[in-house]
RNA sequence: GGCCCAGUAGCUCAGUUGGUUAGAGUGCCGGCCUGUCACGCCGGAGGUCGAGGGUUCGAGCCCCUUCUGGGUCGCCA
């Protein structure tokens, strides 16, 4: 059972009873940690959000009391009046930052019974779905409080930030239009319109625009967003990003607002001081240098083109990549020849994953020795020439991958992080970012037709804006991403913000004017009604939170995640619905299986 | 939709080439202990080896199917 407060009132929490408090009658509530029943003497550890402290009960002292903890288990919810008292010198605990007194107990109420708990909250190896079933208990843990702590003062400097930097926190709606280009939306049905549906917001992007428009000049919104895609440990159906837009700014000033922003949450949050300005890098470089567009250079390890040195080989595969316009690249995996072959091989396959061929490789031996994949193309003197390119030392471990560009940067960009993590070469800290100058356009050979890389309000580089309808691949745009230890914390651009570069780029994207009127018809009629030049930037929330803690998936900084079909563990939804609400909203389900 | 990995006690896991009654730690229940703090000691309960089928004298182990979870590719403007 369990009784009532009966004007019980808390005094302390747990955790923030020191020696200073000694002398004084607290009443403390929370969890039972842990009991410790030595026989006439009995331990009960007290657990709230801010830690534990124990309670001391004496058989001698209270026999009331006494009698009442035996009957108390793990995880009963509890409260308890005392005098704090020190402990002798030989009764501290250091480990305990409460581990210098203890409460010796007057009162003592079971608030609520409990069940045993399907695992102990004490215990930090779980998996992951009995986690998340029982993510209430879960969330008892320390480890997990600490994280939302994080969450809710990283939000608490976000917003003071961006209020004393003149913007404004404005909610647009979550009941908006499906939106043509894009991810998949969620769709709400509407009673009111049966047979037609919002669209839950993938991003407030074009109400943010708007906002501007009507001359608000800096909003921001710690807003949740909605895609129905797949999930990954670093993706989720729902979620948080901290959205931002500005007039009459252009690139630089989007960005020293977003060092800015980033510097006063590390200093509030974690304390630690990031630069007040962050490297830049083109996308070009990004890809070149490290095979990614959102590389970690914290470490070495950069690709190094080959090409020229082995044009015109017998080996097959790097003559043809040539051929056909492709390259041939490696990086050199310092200080990894002693890597076994099984590794090796785990490395080629990542890549084949990664859509390449395979990879080659070459073994710089302590001795001196050469061992390779091509030792049948190559000499062991052309061999040397290639290491030579790499800067190959005795102990170094060479990777090659021929293919189109874009493969060989993907593969490639996905060996240097494994074998860099194979190799634990990666330092701690904090390493931002800002990659720039991202193509505007991407080709989809299955729609036969450019889709917008970023997203269709993103200006397009002044000097490439004659290549929009000549080379549209080529054309750069206005866009920037923020990096931060090869982690993609967010992205934005300038925005196009005259009529006819809207229409244009519109265009540029396969849509008729009447195509584009429908998908876009009042953000386009808006446009026409004095617009100012504006640019912004959306950083996923969740993502800084996860770097922020050292967490291993977004999962943990997220307090009811959904696992990988989307689905809650814990509440089960999605869930089916009565028929009389189908029937409101003029949805006719059909029936199961009949998709062959 | 494709590929890879995992599923054995409440929890975390071990389980040899296929061979006796499937184990450990922890938790749980009972007993003892007046200074424990991962308390200790003694005893006990607890298993459809994810499910279904197959091979075999014999399957936790091998094969097939399927379910669940995780990772990843596609996808994510």
């Amino acid at each position: 059972m369990g009784e009532s407060l009966k004007g019980m009132k808390r005094t302390h929490y747990c955790g923030d009873i020191r020696e200073a408090d000694i002398g004084q009658t607290v009443t403390v509530m929370g969890w039972v940690n842990k009991r410790r029943d030595m026989s006439h003497l009995f331990f009960i550890v007290v657990r709230d959000r801010t830690g534990i402290v124990q309670v001391v009960v004496d058989e001698q002292r209270d026999a009331e009391r006494y009698a009442l903890a035996k009957a108390i288990r793990g995880e009963y919810v509890v409260a308890a009046t005392g005098v704090v008292i020190p402990r002798t010198p030989e009764n501290v605990n250091p480990d305990m930052p409460t581990g210098g007194i203890e409460i010796e107990v007057q009162e003592l109420r079971v608030l609520s019974e409990a069940e045993v708990p399907p695992f102990q909250v004490a215990s930090e190896d779980v998996a992951l779905d009995m986690r998340l079933k029982y993510r209430y208990i879960d969330l008892r843990r320390p480890e997990m409080q600490k994280i939302f702590q994080v969450r809710h003062k990283t939000a608490q400097s976000v917003r003071r930030y961006l209020s004393e930097e003149g913007f404004l926190e404005l909610e647009t709606p979550m009941l908006i239009n499906s939106s043509p280009e894009g991810a998949r939306d969620y769709l709400v049905p509407s009673r009111m319109h049966p047979g037609q549906f919002y669209a839950l917001p993938q991003s407030p992007q074009q109400m943010k625009q708007v906002l501007m428009f009507s001359g608000f000049d800096k909003y921001f919104q710690i807003a949740r967003c909605f895609r129905d895609e797949d999930l990954r440990a670093d993706r989720q159906p729902e979620f948080t990003q901290i959205d931002i837009e500005m007039s009459f700014v252009e690139e630089n000033d989007v960005l020293a607002m977003a060092e800015g922003l980033m510097a006063r949450v590390f200093k509030d949050v974690l304390n630690v001081e990031i630069p007040k300005e962050f490297p830049r890098m083109t996308y070009h470089e990004a890809m070149e240098r490290f095979g990614s567009d959102k590389p970690d250079t914290r470490f070495g390890m950069e690709l190094c083109d080959i090409s020229d040195l082995v044009r015109g080989c017998d080996f097959q595969v790097f003559s043809s990549a040539l051929e056909n316009g492709g390259s041939v690249r490696g990086i050199n995996a310092a200080g990894c020849s002693a890597m076994p072959r099984k590794q090796i091989d785990a490395f080629v396959e990542l890549a084949r994953t990664h859509k390449a061929k395979g990879l080659a490789w070459i073994v710089l031996a302590e001795d001196g020795s050469v061992r390779s994949t091509l030792q049948k193309f190559f000499s062991e003197e052309q061999l040397k020439e290639i290491c030579q390119k790499f800067g190959g030392k005795p102990g170094d471990l060479i990777f090659l991958c021929a293919d189109t560009n874009a493969i060989v940067f993907e593969a490639l960009g996905a060996v240097r992080l494994a074998a860099a993590k194979w190799k634990k070469i990666i330092p701690e800290g904090y390493e931002f970012l800002w990659v720039t100058h991202f193509p505007l356009l991407e080709y989809s050979p299955e729609d036969e037709r450019y889709f917008a890389a970023h997203h269709p309000f993103t200006s397009p580089l002044e000097e490439d804006l004659h290549l929009l309808e000549a080379d549209p691949a080529a054309t750069r745009a206005r866009a920037y991403d923020l990096v931060l230890n090869g982690v993609e914390l967010g992205g934005g651009s300038i925005r196009i913000h005259q009529k006819a570069m809207q229409d244009r780029m519109f265009a540029a994207l396969g849509f008729t004017p009447e195509s584009a009127e429908e998908g876009f018809g009042y953000f386009l009629e808006a446009l026409k009604y004095g617009v100012p030049p504006h640019g912004g930037i959306a950083l996923g929330f969740d993502r800084v939170i996860m770097l922020m803690t050292d967490a291993e998936s977004l999962r943990e900084v997220i307090l009811f995640p959904k696992v990988k079909d989307a689905s809650c563990p814990m509440t089960h939804a999605p869930n089916t619905v009565a028929p009389a609400q189908l029937e409101e909203t003029g949805i006719m389900l059909l029936p199961k299986n009949s998709d062959e």
